[in-house]
DNA sequence: CTTGACCCTGAACCGGCTACAAGGTTTTAA
DNA sequence: TTAAAACCTTGTAGCCGGTTCAGGGTCAAG
């Protein structure tokens, strides 16, 4: 199997297969008398389990503990549990935050529509206003104390 | 108002102020004597501005666009309305495609639960058997035609 | 007079790829 | 038969939106 053919068969680009084996995820391959990397089942069913883990935006540092740990069966599987669920947290934050993104620009969307007659646009509008503001509902108060006076 | 203080008043980091400048979101403020960036009022705006727009993800490219737009207050709207939308858009289909996530992780994680214990991990264990599987609910099926045949 | 907070420039680094340059090999179509 | 197209190789640079680091200068308080 070329290096084409394991793309083609994971759905991963030629591309990243190269940059995953840089990186240390897959081992180096064997090659044909042409030099190009030949590739066996065990070597798709690895990158196919990255591919995997990418699907849930396990970052490559984490995949790669997961392979150490899918190497040698024996060890503990706390770990692995642990770093799902980070993972989950993660997710989960961001997506709150998302929602909260999402709420935002549907009403500075709303804004343009109601505002749309006049010479001025209502988004711009809102984004100034909103800069002037001493807080905001998107990013809340922000007032940090300095410790230094100015010198001015 | 010197650097730090500017960074205080907007929550953006001091680095990232300099960065902004570099990219030409900022242009390069007046100097003190000793060589010190001196910002005033309308810096700070404009800083707020650059950093409510993020809060909306939305990317540099775009809001120098809007900054541009904010400058010359002539212009049409429909351009600022469409950019949002955009941005709408790609913020939809990221929720999207994050509650997904969400459902998989938490899959996963419950598997972990069930099969505590055994000497083998659930988790491992699901996430090798879908690599083993043609297609998976989380990425669908992958097998597009390589357009040329094996030479093995 | 030294400590520590603040400021400066320029450059390298982060993740996770992606693209490009400049070549070699193999298949396919005219 | 030959030329184009598709595939492979290595190495390097670029993308975003910053962050960090090295190596200094400035300024006020204790």
């Amino acid at each position: 199997m070329r290096i084409g053919e394991l793309s083609a068969a994971t759905g991963v680009e030629v591309e990243t297969i190269r940059y995953y084996e840089r990186e240390g995820l897959l081992a180096p391959p064997a090659r044909q008398t042409n030099g190009y990397r030949a590739y066996g089942k065990s070597q798709l069913e690895r990158l196919s389990f990255i591919r995997h883990c990418r699907a849930l935006e396990i970052p490559l540092a984490d995949i790669r503990r997961l392979l150490e740990f899918a190497a040698q069966p024996t060890a503990e599987c706390g770990d692995i549990d642990r770093l799902i669920d980070e993972q989950l947290l993660k997710v989960r934050a961001r997506l709150k935050s998302m929602r909260a993104l999402e709420r935002q620009l549907a009403e500075l969307r709303k804004r343009c529509d109601a505002h749309h007659a006049a010479g001025e646009c209502g988004i711009l509008h809102e984004l100034v206003a909103a800069a002037h503001g001493e807080a905001c509902a998107c990013h809340g108060d922000v007032l940090p104390v300095s410790r230094r006076k100015p010198n001015s």
